[in-house]
DNA sequence: ATTGACCTTACCCTACGGGTAAAGGTTAAA
DNA sequence: TTTAACCTTTACCCGTAGGGTAAGGTCAAT
């Protein structure tokens, strides 16, 4: 009988998304007492500590929807879990790449950038052309 | 006189964009013509020239408005700039970091990972624990 | 006169909750 | 018994940076 605080605690997340993924429907729909408090019992409990891995893993809701329903799913083959993740290291993979070429042409700009107080600056200067 | 698709095609934004920009005050309101059709004077093109240059730098709209404030203040000194370019890179590493450790435990799970008929699967066994 | 391309406002949607309100429940101590 | 402290509920608005779409006004050319 735990509640969702409780829950909480236990999972790493936070009560409101705990709360946003059963509207979403991601989770079960937890029971609630007679006075209408939501309680988690150890199936939502795994669920819910299965999300905050896969959110840990860097994958959206949406993801971790298709990882929680494979992990349920007794059918599965372990095929499709590999196409997720590979999709999402591709993704990362990009993602990284991007951020390292704004980062170095952001470091460049900023060594010839005085820093004082004066106006004139390459910065700016790179961003009006 | 040129129109706000003119003005889109210039600057490489979308339509979409740069009512958006108007609409959070980001740029100057453009005037209208007698069908109340926004256009864009020079000033206004080199706004948003300039919004999408740091976009494209990886800053987002706060970081864009903080700098465009900058850019046409003639009595910035160079050190605010610097003081935001800086901020931007402590905050690009951090996240690359991050997803860099992301990528590697992906990349490692993944590579146990069989991805055939069969449901064991590590990754899932991963998330589960 | 009609078509197609353009413009307008207005509304809903995204991901992932944070913050807050208003209302009510539970528990333990004074 | 009351009170405080803490818990829960639903419900709303807020943020990012716009995308999508509807419904309608305008313009130039056919």
């Amino acid at each position: 009988m735990v509640s969702i605080s409780q829950a909480a605690k236990m999972t790493g997340l936070s009560i409101k998304s705990i709360r946003h993924y059963e509207q979403i429907g991601l989770i079960s729909t937890p029971p609630r007492s007679e006075n209408e408090y939501r309680y988690y019992p150890e199936a939502l409990i795994k669920q819910l500590h299965f999300i905050k891995s896969t959110k840990d893993a860097g994958f959206n809701l949406k993801e971790s929807r298709a990882l929680l329903e494979l992990s349920e799913d007794n059918m599965r083959s372990s095929a499709d879990v590999k196409h997720i993740a590979l999709q999402k290291i591709t993704e990362l993979e990009k993602r990284i790449k991007q951020q390292q070429q704004l980062l170095k042409s952001l470091k460049s700009l900023t060594q010839q950038c005085q820093g004082d107080k004066q106006a004139s600056c390459p910065i700016i200067d790179a961003f009006v052309k």
